[in-house]
Formats: C-alpha cells, structure tokens, sequence
DNA sequence: ATGTTTTTTGAATCTCATTCATAATTGTCT
DNA sequence: AGACAATTATGAATGAGATTCAAAAAACAT
C-alpha cells in the first residue's frame, strides 16, 4: 500500500514545488504579475495540471500565504518560549513582525492582500480553512505569553481571553504594517518611523493594561535598551542594522 | 468666459455619477464584480468616455474611496468640535469608524482593498496625491484633539508630534477593522466583539499615555456611559441599536 | 496483451480591461 | 451662415491572461 503514500507525497511535493516557484516570482515581480501560465511552465507543468492544485489565482495566493507563516511562526516560537519578563516577550513577538517586514516585504504585502474581503472570498473554501488553520500557532504563541504573564502576576484579564486580551496589540500590529504599506501615506501624515512608532505605542498599551514592569514613557533610553536585548538574545541571526526600531528620540 | 466654467462643472458631474453609479454598483455585488463596461453604460456612457476620467479601473477605486472620505470626515469632525473631555472626544473618532462599518461594510472593505499595495500602485500617480491630500483632514481633526488635549494638561507628547501620538489608535482602528473583515479570521481566534474590544483596547492604550480624566480598566459601567453619551450626543441620528460597542462584559 | 481508470496536456474559450481609428460635436473665423 | 479646426465621444477591435475541457498519455488491473 505504500504505492498510494508515494504518490500522495509526491503529489504534495509538486504542490511545494509551485509554491515556492510562486513564491520566488511573487518577490521578483510583485504580486501583480504572477502569472499562471507562467508560473506552471516555470515548473514544468502544464496550467491544467496547476489548477489540479488550486482552484483559482486567488486560491494559489491564499495557500502561499499559509504556507509562509511558517516563518513568522519559528520567530513567534523563539519570543514565547524566551526566558524573560512576559511583558518583553511580547515585545519580541512585535519586533519579530518587524523583522520580516524588513526582510521579506512581499510578505506582509501578501498577507494584505490576501485577507482583503475580495481575495479572501475568491479563495476556496478549503483553503480558508486551511488557512485559519495555520494561524492558530501564531495565536497560541501569543496565548502562551500572556498565560504566563497572568500566572505569574504581571497583567490582569478583567474577564477577558488571553486571546481576547491581546486582539488590540494584534490589531495595532497589523494596522500599523498596513499603513506602512500604503506607500506615501504615513509620509503625507508627517509620520515617519513608524516601526519605532509601533513599539512606542505599543509600550503605552502595555503600561495601560498595567502589564508589569511598567515602563515610563519618556525612558526611551531603557525601551531601546529592551530591543536591543532581543535583538541580542532571540533573534541574534539578524542584523542589528537591519532593526529599525531603536532610537526615536535622537539620532537617525 | 462662464463657458469654460459650465463645461468643467458638467466634466466634474459626470465624474460624480460614473462614481455614484460605481459605488451603488460595488454596495451591490462586491469590488471583484464591477466591470468598467457596465458602469460605462449603465451610466449611458461609453467605455472610451469612462476612461477620459480614470487611467484604469484601480484608479476609478481609488477616486471612489478618496471621495467616501466625505461621510467620515463629517463625523470625524463632529468629534472633533463636540465640547467634551479631549478623552471622550478621540473615543468619538473610533466609535465615528464603527459606525460607517457597520452602515456601509463596503466602505472599509474598498479603503482596504485601496490601500493594498497591488491596487494602489496601479492607481496614477494624481489619483494616489489626491487621496493622501483628501484624507489630510481627517488627520487634522485628530491632531485638533490632540492638540486640545496637550493645552489642557490631559495627555503629554514626551517628543511625539500629534500626528505621531495619534498613529498608534490609527494603527489600533485600522488593524481591527482589517482583522474583522477577513471572515472566519477572529471568529477562528475566539474574539467575538471585535468593536467592544477595539473600544476596551483604546481606553487601555489612552490609559498607558495617562490621558486624563484615566478610566478603570476594570469599569465597564463608566466605559459603556461614555460611548452611550456619545452616542447621545454626537451621533444622535444612528439608531443606538447599531452601535455594537456597548456592554463587553455581560448581557449580549 | 487488452481494457479501464486516472492524470496530464495545452489549444481553445471566455472574460474583461484597455486602446484607438472614426464619427460627432463644439468652437472659431470670415 | 458656412467652412475649417479642435475637441470629445464612441464602441468595435485588441490584448492579456485566467480558466476549461476534449483528447492524449500514463498508470493500473485483469
């Protein structure tokens, strides 16, 4: 019967093969220009095979972006599983989005994307699910920290979930990549640095749900401090130069 | 010379009800379901004479979103002006967004799919300047209150300009709006509510910048007083039934 | 070896956005 | 008014690309 695994496998393994060719032609040329006819000859298929795998553009778009949460999920993991104060772990699961955001811009842009209503419903249904799906982890990281940060008596849920409670920060995160992908429009608003505006702005929420340690808001010498901690202990595989969220007093 | 002035004056109406029809047309089927053809003729126009006005159909989009600015910059306004705490006041503005969410979910669902970086690249470059220039004033009702705040004593900038506090709750409001029209995605995060918590998140965040007159967390009755006011005073011409903030910790 | 089922193929189809040569209208000048 | 010029409007034709599906190939079963 190990006939039919081989075949589901490879099977699976094509399906890989597209997407990380997608993924690859996404990146080079934006998401505007994928093409499927271009895409399946690039893998050596022909279209009809490819749309054995996805039902429509929009659903081929939804599957990559599943697929590439596996790397914010690895980042996720390493800020929740970090042994430190829970309050700068949650710092950590920002920064990590920050991070990607920086290294692989197309991804955030995707993800946008994707989860507009009209792309979203485009998709099939499977794959929506398949795609909520994946998140969960992302989710639970979250989730995780802030069970800790309950237990150990650094923040309160005022009858809340754990994840209920950190839908705002979730949203501010998002929120805020969105607007920075809207090019020019954080510029025509007089904002400039707005990563560094999302760790700040995030501080206060912190300090507003009276998440311990507090921190001052115009300490920004120790907020930076925090950062580049992380930097330093979770994510020490990326450039410190590459992290633009240090630093919004003085400097550049 | 009331010639060149009638002739402009028609080209602009013309504009108006390809954008009318536009609209009424999208409210109907969704964004993925307007042709450029229909509209034409369902304006009695011709495709050519549709495109005389807009370089593309990203761009009819996005002039059609700058142009829903309108509604909310009334109400944005009425925030602004309502003689209130500056407090209850940046509260308005949250709950002005909610409403048009919850009047018209086409309107943040096109502002979304707008601000996606595939659309908004497609758009022309005048279009895009026009829609950064139209929602200018928007940011200047919120800096308005910012502004009215720090005179007051209620809140503190610690080196921020205006425009710099407020793009934090921006983030925050944007985000959440995003999260909830990605169906199945909050519901697939257990976070039913997501406006009662959006509003809850704010006063957590507007609490972390201490700006006066600070609320208890965990006083849900004053919470809902202040968005009921609001309601009372300020957006008294929606139905108090569509305002789905209210009541996060009991009832429904 | 032969028939049957499953998979793959890519040319043909279909849907639209976009263009542009032509027609209609408007404006100008005598 | 009529003749010529400039501007606008038209919609059939074009083009780009997503999607389909009848036919061919491959895999499988007997």
């Amino acid at each position: 019967m190990s006939v039919r695994e081989r075949k589901k496998r490879q099977l699976a393994e094509r399906e890989q093969s597209f997407l990380d060719q997608a993924w690859a032609m996404i990146q080079a040329d934006g998401v505007l220009n994928l093409q499927m006819a271009r895409l399946a000859s690039a893998c050596e298929y022909s279209v009809g095979t490819l749309y054995q795998h996805f039902s429509s553009k929009e659903d081929l778009l939804v599957a990559l972006a599943t697929r590439s949460v596996g790397e914010r999920l690895e980042l996720y993991q390493r800020a929740s599983q970090w042994q430190a104060p829970s309050r700068h772990r949650m710092l950590a699961i920002l920064l990590a989005d920050v991070l990607i955001a920086q290294k692989a811009p197309e991804y955030f842009r995707l993800a946008q994307y994707v989860s507009t209503h009209t792309i979203w419903m485009a998709a099939s249904g499977p794959r929506r699910e398949a795609a909520l799906e994946a998140s969960q982890p992302l989710g639970a990281a979250v989730e995780n920290i802030v069970k800790d940060a309950v237990q150990s008596g650094d923040v309160r849920l005022y009858g809340l979930s754990a994840r209920e409670l950190s839908a705002g920060l979730w949203a501010m995160c998002e929120g805020m990549h969105s607007l920075v992908s809207a090019a020019g429009l954080l510029e025509a608003h007089s904002v400039p640095r707005p990563f560094q505006l999302l760790m700040a702005s995030a501080n206060a929420w912190l300090n507003g749900q009276q998440w311990r340690p507090e921190v001052a808001l115009d300490d920004v010498a120790q907020q930076n401090a925090v950062l580049l901690q992380i930097m330093d202990e979770v994510f020490v595989d990326f450039p410190k130069t590459a992290c633009p969220v240090v630093a919004l007093k003085d400097s550049d």
